[in-house]
DNA sequence: CTGAAAGCGCTAACAG
DNA sequence: CTGTTAGCGCTTTCAG
């Protein structure tokens, strides 16, 4: 209030705006050094100026401890600097790895990073890429477990760049990073096959997720591809989570399975926990294996043979493609519609440790 | 540039904005409806209007697909309803639980949550509080491991509230939450020395940030406490880290240890790994404690006895005391310092599992 | 080289 | 109830 039409005052004050409670902005700069707010701008952004003025605007912002207002500036050139990712739980090891492939991209580029932990629920995840258009960001990275029709639709009408990490239906014009579920499966399936196992029981996430089902897939291709029959009753379908590993695993022991799958890291360990619970030998009585190859993999003994997925080649390769698509001002083609959508695939890698040694029976 | 002075064109041409190749804008709308922008804000935001107008606003604005621009709002009333969280490293399952608690409550609030991962890098920890006077967040939430002057100094004159979560030389006026790493420590040693145990070793993390000080302080006190000798030689100072765990618990196994105490879980889990190469049996031979109770707690075997700092509740109290410093519009002492700090310190709480359980020749 | 002035999109007086 | 207008802080023509 009483810094009222501060900036046709001439006079070096150093009051008005210095004094008016908040931060030094240009106007308070432009004042101590008697010059004009123009002038101000130009220096600070390195843009030719008298030396005199130069100096003078340079030291009255230190003096002042002035730092520019970012939401100014991102107001009158339209970008924030700031990136949103989007995925269903920043406690699960393969969405961490993402934040920090992600994280460290947007940093090298100047980049923010706003998170958003959506518990995999649908409406969360249309509700972020809805707010895309409040500008907040300047783009999304949204990591879906489940894709609805609801979401092709609000992906197709985004008001904003977006990369999604995960497999999309074609024909849905936005840039995605997937990984290779099927291959990655059988690389452990096979390893397994390899190292003398014949019974692979699987334990498997939730049936009606993208990565479920897929994994689901790759499991019965696998064991078809090794010559193995598949068995049905050797597969279970649970929730992500130590717990239910060990309580799904539980259940197959019985059917004396000689190696246990898991569709992802907790999966196995619970299931490894099971195993020792029932004084079973890892890997002499019963292999075990995991997906993700995350931090847990190693954190138990026998440490976890486990199928990188590439969550973190993944998050890199989606800040990236996203940073791209930033840093292209326009096709020019219509409306900012018709993105002509990439998508890579992040190549599985086979991580070999104890817990998948030979069987005794075998050696 | 084809847009300009659209704000004083009174004809309804749908034309100017709306196709100006960007967002719809309350312009946009005003046209449409073909009232004045000022009608546009109040309907959209809920003050009286006509029936009439506030339906023409309305239709206008689904018909446009309108989401309000966050940037030009903030800019008009100052803040951004976005927080900051910096901490050392994301990769850490302690910082994570921090992070979901912290998500979780600026997510009620109506916050968004802006993340750094600092890597412990005090220069980056110093950036980003310098970085609070770009407002682009209302607050951070800051996390240092190690604290220096020049940290006390930035945190001083800090442009805005500001949490600590961790341990603060006592005079800087900026509220923190701690940790009560001697109490803990002495919580898992006191439950060691009750289960038998007699030569405890401890694998501790690097002596020069404030954690590893404290805990090692209250090593000994806790060792004191219980009427055991410290023998300096059965403590080792190691990076965080499995490796690092498993590479000093070797060191230590000559010594005969009938226990094992990492200052954090993966300390503790390398110990194990060291322990089970050696063939030693957990806790037959050795028991083995952690710290932190984190998902890595669990997914080795046995689980594993830890001591849980309360990571979740300090990012849950942080979260709140920040944004309670948020709606506290000012002290009403001088210009936005003397903050009157606040400082609460999390309760630790031990869990037992079966890394713990009785010694062979003790029972 | 420098100053005046026009906005970026929105809200909030202040007049009608 | 509604329209006009003045900014929030900054960048950027456009004239000097």
């Amino acid at each position: 209030m009483t810094a009222k039409g501060a900036g046709a005052v001439p006079k070096g004050t150093t009051q008005a705006a210095a004094t008016g409670g908040g931060q030094p902005t240009i106007i308070s700069i432009a004042e101590r050094a008697g010059v004009s707010i123009a002038s101000v701008s130009r220096v600070l952004n390195g843009i030719g100026a008298r030396p005199a003025t130069v100096d003078k605007v340079e030291r009255a912002a230190a003096e002042l401890g002035y730092v520019p207002n970012a939401v100014a500036r991102s107001l009158k050139d339209g970008r924030t600097r700031q990136l949103t990712f989007a995925m269903p739980d920043i406690g699960n090891p393969v969405y961490v790895a993402m934040v920090r492939a992600i994280q460290s991209v947007a940093k090298a580029a100047g980049y923010r990073l706003l998170l958003h932990s959506t518990d995999a629920v649908a409406e969360d995840e249309l509700a972020v890429l809805h707010s895309l258009g409040d500008r907040t960001s300047d783009g999304l990275i949204l990591c879906p477990i489940r894709i609805t029709d609801a979401h092709v639709d609000a992906l197709r009408s985004a008001s904003g760049p977006v990369v999604v990490i995960g497999s999309l239906p074609s024909g849905v014009p936005v840039d995605s990073v997937r990984a290779d579920s099927v291959e990655g499966v059988a690389l452990a399936v096979r390893h397994l096959y390899e190292t003398g196992r014949r019974r692979i029981a699987f334990v498997n996430g939730p049936a009606d997720t993208v990565p479920g089902h897929k994994r689901g897939e790759g499991f019965r291709k696998a064991l078809a591809d090794c010559g193995l029959v598949y068995d049905p009753e050797l597969v279970v379908h649970t929730d992500f989570g130590i717990e239910s590993g060990a309580a799904a695993a539980e259940s197959l022991l019985d059917l004396k399975p000689d190696a246990v799958f898991g569709a992802n890291d907790q999966l196995a360990l619970g299931a490894a926990r099971a195993l020792h619970a029932r004084g079973l030998r890892i890997p002499e009585d019963v292999a075990v294996a995991g997906m993700d190859d995350s931090v847990l993999a190693q954190a138990g003994w026998p440490p976890l043979t486990s199928v990188d997925l590439g969550s973190t080649e993944r998050g890199r390769r989606a800040a990236e493609l996203l940073l791209q698509r930033l840093d292209t001002p326009e096709a020019p083609g219509s409306t900012s519609e018709n993105p002509t959508p990439r998508t890579t695939t992040a190549p599985p890698r086979l991580v070999v440790r104890a817990s998948t040694g030979r069987a005794a029976s075998d050696s």
